[in-house]
RNA sequence: GCUCCCUUCGUCUAGCGGUCUAGGACGUCGCCCUCUCACGGCGAAAACAGGGGUUCGAGUCCCCUAGGGAGCGCCA
């Protein structure tokens, strides 16, 4: 009862860590941390031939990204061959196993009857009760589990609830390949077991493996570990998540501007909820978090909730603290790395931290915050935007060389003062703010829309800005 | 084809037999605020897949149908 959890991570090095990858992650970390247990990482490289080292990069760098660390060194399965090849001939002694002598082709022809009959592609079990004298001397046999033919196997899902699948609906699955190495379905056991995993957190789709893998457990005569299957993560058309629409590796997110806080809990809301709350820090989520409250449906990845999420986030991060996040996430965002350079050349990283407030609120990624940064990181003279110049017309230019002396009088550039310059000028000349501010807006930042006019003015400092003025205006 | 799973607003979800004329959030629309765009505030439209049961009473329990998903490799 007071055993310690133990969750596991286990990725297979084909690819990048993509968002569903990343939420089952995340739930083995919150499950984990939430019962005071850990999580270990294991990076199952069986197969070889699809297993890279950049995919095991990648991955590990997106669970640090997003927060997620693991306890102790990452064990890697291919390493681990000569246990899982131990635990076979435990097998094989204990008659739970056995050698397989079928061909492919043997195999490829059982599949197709099998399927043209209406039945369930399965091995037929020909060689689970031939004799050893039987044994083609110019084969290697694959070793297949012994699986019960009769009954069924229950799956007790801390998700999905009690699973019931018929025996027969299970075939004698290889353990062990004919060239000597451990598939999957065995290597997972032996390692769970080793490891000591005692909470096995992972995606539906291996809802199937769970009853395989138990008559493994079986086999072995050890315990099955408690199973969680969670829900696989949809696109937003209810199919299959596909790159086109999230699918993507999680420095793709990173990419597109998403602070490491939201994807954590927009992901951990996805199939699990805490009443309705909907913005919580990690610390809550940990306290909250339990896999008996994770929903059996799947979920939609919704990309404008998302953005919503983060845009909350960027929202409530200090100024000096999103500064220091911008900067790190600078070199992975588009335009991100000549962005940083202007600032370095011109000196208005300081600038930048002051006009967080304004910018902070009108975006929601970091890719936004830094477009609407440019007024900042752009160089006179200034590229006016096509919308922008119809705003600078003759009249507005004119407004423009009125105001320029009155701010350039202006004994002390803040806000305030600048504000009741503008305002004056704009009662003097009969027109509406607005008819003021709009050009102004223009000619110090290019676009028609910016933070407040009065703060991109104190932002930008005295020199530029009346520099910037000058350039449109009509003397 | 077979096995298993799922089904509340467009989306994520609350709901664990009566408090549901079904709540929140995103998105959408409207109004307010306003120098623009946002933010914020207020408000609106928007759902229990369908059909049978069980029960005094069902979104909540059971069954069927439909739809969706996953799995069925000497891949992981």
């Amino acid at each position: 009862m007071t055993e310690t959890v133990v969750t596991r991570f286990a990725p297979s090095p084909t690819g990048f860590l993509h968002i569903g990858g990343a939420r089952t992650a995340l739930f083995n970390w919150l499950y984990a941390k939430a019962q005071g247990g850990k999580m270990l990482l294991r990076i199952e490289d069986t197969d070889r031939a699809r297993s890279t080292t950049e995919a095991i990069d990648a991955i590990l760098d997106g669970l640090k990204w997003l927060g997620l660390d693991w306890d102790g060194e990452p064990i890697f399965q291919f390493a681990r061959a000569d246990r899982h090849r131990e635990a076979v001939e435990q097998m094989l002694a204990a008659g739970r196993a056995y050698r397989c002598y079928a061909t492919a082709q043997e195999l490829e022809e059982m599949r197709a009857t099998a399927m043209a009959e209406g039945r369930p592609p399965r091995y037929d079990g020909r060689w689970r009760d031939r004799p050893a004298s039987d044994a083609p001397a110019d084969r290697a046999p694959a070793i297949r589990l012994r699986a019960p033919q009769e009954g069924e196997t229950v799956v007790d899902d801390l998700v999905q609830g009690r699973v019931v699948i018929p025996n027969k609906d299970l075939d004698d699955l290889v353990l062990l390949r004919s060239d000597g190495t451990p598939t999957y379905m065995l290597a997972v056991v032996v390692d769970d077991h080793d490891m000591g995993v005692t909470h096995v957190i992972r995606g539906v789709d291996h809802l199937t493996n769970a009853a395989r893998q138990t008559q493994i457990y079986e086999a072995l005569g050890w315990s099955v570990p408690k199973m969680a299957h969670i829900p696989l993560i949809h696109g937003p058309d209810g199919a299959k998540l596909s790159k086109r629409h999230g699918a993507l590796g999680v420095e793709a997110y990173r990419e597109m501007g998403f602070l490491p806080a939201a994807v954590r809990n927009y992901l951990a809301r996805l199939g699990w909820s805490h009443g309705d709350d909907e913005i919580f820090s990690t610390e809550q989520a940990i306290a909250w978090f339990d896999v008996g409250q994770i929903g059996r449906s799947a979920a939609r990845f919704d990309m404008a909730k998302l953005s919503n999420l983060n845009g909350h986030y960027m929202r409530a991060t200090p100024d000096a603290e999103l500064l220091a996040a911008l900067k790190a996430a600078l070199p992975h965002l588009p335009g991100g790395p000549e962005a940083a350079a202007r600032l370095d050349a011109t000196g208005r990283w300081p600038a930048l931290e002051s006009a967080l407030p304004g910018l902070k609120e009108r975006a929601k990624t970091l890719v936004e915050l830094l477009d609407g940064a440019r007024f900042l990181t752009d160089e006179r003279p200034l590229a006016v935007e096509a919308a922008a110049e119809t705003l600078l017309t003759p009249d507005a230019r004119a407004l423009l060389g009125r105001l320029l002396p009155r701010l350039e009088a202006l004994p002390e550039w803040t806000a305030a003062a600048a504000e009741g310059e503008v305002r004056a000028l704009a009662d003097e000349a009969q027109v509406k703010l607005g008819a003021l501010a709009q050009p102004l807006r223009a000619a110090l930042t290019g676009r028609k829309t910016s933070p407040g006019i009065f703060d991109v003015l104190v932002a930008l400092g005295r020199d530029e800005s009346l520099a910037r003025i000058r350039d449109q205006a009509q003397m």
